[in-house]
DNA sequence: CAAACGTGGGT
DNA sequence: TACCCAAGTTT
């Protein structure tokens, strides 16, 4: 544990002056808005919830604008098909939380009667909600007290209390604290205002200190050093990686196939490609023999874990029979509704740049 | 438990 | 440019 040298009195003044700079400064989000007097709509929360995982409020804006437009409830999510909302969710990334947010839909009508369970435990066994996504929702959608703990509130609590531990080891002393200085009312507003202090003020570089409402009780900022936490391990180096994507045009349209329903873009609509993965490059084989071109520019695309620089071959294909290879035939002038991942939209891009017919 | 899992903005 | 990181969960 670190050293406790903060009395309850002086933690406890954390939650007072933190709320009280958040009732001045709080960030004006959609899904905080609240219908009424009452408290924020709880579809709502949990949708911005599972969007905001390892992602930024400015991604997810239109998005949310978007999903709440077209799908105003659990009822409506869980009705809609799976193909339209992996299109609708393309291009925000890691797609298991799409695939798990229909699923928590469906189990939400077919087991809660349409609503979020609110219990911390309960919300825990839903798909693609886990130990922070529970306690914020329980927090912020249902008024209880709950202990959030994202990486914006590691940073600010490693700095508050110039934690040496390095992450993640650090993160059952991190939640400790977090739940001394959480009060018993309000444990929502006081989540969501450490996150918009991380977001805004206990910034990961160049802290704006001279702006913090807890500048006087932090640690870090007395020892002049608040960049130093929190203390993390190195990370791994990210390998490069060599595949192909193949574009097949005839006339208009090309051909796009579904990705398989696990591992990398999974269950997404994509360009067919050599079997690239993050272990291995690709076979440079193509779906098919045919007089495949390929002299276009190679795209860089930066997944989480590898690099990869994938090359665009092209070919024509005769009226007649399909491609043996299941798939579809795209209009080339309406891609963008093919939901396609962004390392595609790159491959579609140079495809359709390179002057291809 | 460490690794897998996207993407784009900031520095 | 290169590297860091974001309202994490799942396996």
């Amino acid at each position: 544990m670190p050293n406790v040298q903060h009395s309850d009195q002086k933690t406890g003044d954390i939650a007072a002056l933190l709320l009280a700079h958040y009732a001045v400064h709080a960030r004006d989000l959609p899904w905080r808005k609240r219908p009424g007097q009452g408290w924020p709509d709880p579809y709502h929360v949990w949708l911005s919830e599972i969007m905001l995982q390892q992602t930024t409020v400015m991604a997810v804006m239109p998005y949310f604008a978007r999903f709440t437009d077209r799908w105003k409830n659990f009822a409506e999510l869980a009705a809609c098909d799976d193909a339209d909302l992996m299109a609708a969710w393309a291009g925000l990334g890691y797609y298991a939380r799409a695939r798990n947010l229909l699923k928590c839909a469906r189990t939400v009508v077919s087991e809660h009667g349409g609503e979020l369970p609110q219990s911390e435990d309960a919300l825990k066994k839903l798909p693609g909600i886990g130990p922070y996504t529970a306690a914020a929702i329980a927090a912020i959608a249902f008024g209880q007290r709950a202990v959030v703990v994202d990486a914006n509130i590691e940073r600010v609590v490693s700095r508050l209390f110039a934690l040496s531990t390095p992450l993640p080891q650090a993160k059952p002393e991190i939640s400790a604290l977090m739940d001394r200085i959480t009060p018993a009312d309000r444990a929502g507003d006081f989540a969501q205002a450490m996150m918009d202090l991380g977001a805004g003020i206990c910034s990961v570089k160049a802290p704006a200190c001279d702006r913090c409402p807890l500048a006087d009780g932090c640690q870090a900022r007395q020892d002049g050093n608040p960049e130093a936490y929190p203390v993390k391990q190195p990370k791994k180096a990210r390998p490069v990686r060599k595949g192909t994507a193949y574009w097949i045009r005839r006339g208009d349209k090309v051909w796009l196939v579904k990705r398989k329903d696990s591992g990398m873009l999974a269950a997404m609509r994509a360009l067919p490609d050599d079997g690239w993965n993050a272990k291995s490059d690709g076979n440079m084989c193509p779906p098919f023999p045919a007089k495949w071109e390929q002299r276009l520019p190679a795209i860089t695309h930066i997944f989480s874990h590898f690099s990869l620089e994938l090359q665009v071959a092209v070919t024509a294909w005769p009226h007649g029979p399909n491609p043996p290879l299941e798939g579809e035939w795209w209009d080339v002038n309406s891609l963008d509704k093919a939901g396609l991942p962004t390392l595609f939209i790159k491959a579609t891009k140079v495809a359709l740049a390179s002057g291809e017919r």
